[in-house]
DNA sequence: AAACAGGAACCAC
DNA sequence: GTGGTTCCTGTT
């Protein structure tokens, strides 16, 4: 995989597992959305990326120079995940899970955005996660123009959303989470820091999250996978409940117990084989 | 139009 | 610590 920049552009050549399409719209990150001439267009550190692929080439417009680490941070490319893919395509009860989950690579998202963004994932579906997060960002995130004519909003800072009442956050479609959010953005912008959380031992950041309202083991975990580092966090909700039934606890509910054994036998990237097989439970549609 | 989908809080026990 | 109920909105 070669990436570098050129003319405004961020390039990937030879591009290896990663799929654009699949990775911006698993529902591990809310901002990115196929745009009607078949590229993708996603925020995120502020900057309005447009994605577009040609001759296996894939491009990130409208960057500068000093982007390249910054996006290949992001997308998680300088990791093996053809490697990764081999542990899932040797399973036996995981294989059916790689042609679903192929090309997909992890983001590692800003931790206060993933922070928002998944307390309002409780309960919700992707859809609505989507629009609820891009309202959110219409009504007090920043306006940015570009130079299409077009224009995007930043997700708004701690303070800003700390800022909002609750009234207005119901408002925007957030629901009962509403306070939630409020109290949560509050106390991030009192100065809690989400960043050490990233040098922690998981079961400590972990712990630590869980201390937020609106913030339950799934969330927790979300935040943990898709923002702060952890490859072996491994959320479950009922796309998992439903696969992990039919691949490995003979259509049973698994206890927490054996959850949490599953997790330790898939090793340090338990998160990312996750991924995997959530996507096999959304694509083939299970439990429809 | 009632039923359902989707996690966390909260209160019992 | 576990189990049941409630919270809100969009879709069927």
């Amino acid at each position: 995989m070669d990436i570098y920049y050129k003319n405004g552009s961020v390039i990937i050549e030879n591009a290896q597992n990663f799929n654009v399409e699949r990775s911006c719209l698993c529902g591990q990150a809310f901002r990115f959305s196929k745009q009607r001439d078949g590229s993708m267009f996603g925020i995120a550190f502020n900057k309005g990326v447009r994605i577009i692929e040609y001759n296996g080439i894939i491009e990130i417009q409208n960057c500068e120079e000093q982007d390249v680490k910054l996006w290949s941070n992001y997308f998680d490319l300088e990791r093996d995940y053809g490697q990764i893919e081999k542990i899932i395509l040797d399973d036996e009860r995981l294989s059916v899970c790689v042609p679903y989950g192929s090309g997909i690579r992890i983001f590692k998202q800003e931790p206060f955005e993933a922070f928002i963004s998944f307390i309002i994932s409780a309960n919700n579906n992707i859809k609505r996660i989507s629009g609820i997060v891009e309202k959110l960002c219409a009504y007090c995130g920043e306006k940015k123009e570009l130079e299409n004519g077009s224009h995007y909003y930043t997700f708004p800072t701690p303070e800003r959303l700390a800022a909002l009442s609750e009234e207005e956050l119901f408002k925007l479609g957030t629901g009962y989470r509403a306070p939630y959010i409020v109290k949560s953005a509050r106390r991030i912008a009192d100065g809690y820091d989400l960043l050490p959380l990233k040098n922690m031992p998981i079961e400590s950041a972990r712990k630590e999250l869980l201390s937020f309202s609106g913030v339950g083991p799934k969330v927790a975990d979300c935040i943990l996978l898709f923002s702060l580092g952890f490859t072996n966090a491994f959320p479950i909700d009922v796309w998992m409940r439903r696969a992990l039934r039919e691949l490995f606890f003979d259509g049973r509910e698994p206890s927490k117990k054996e959850l949490e054994s599953l997790n330790l036998r898939l090793g340090e990237y338990s998160g990312i084989v996750q991924q995997y097989i959530f996507n096999y439970a959304r694509e083939v549609g299970l439990g429809k």
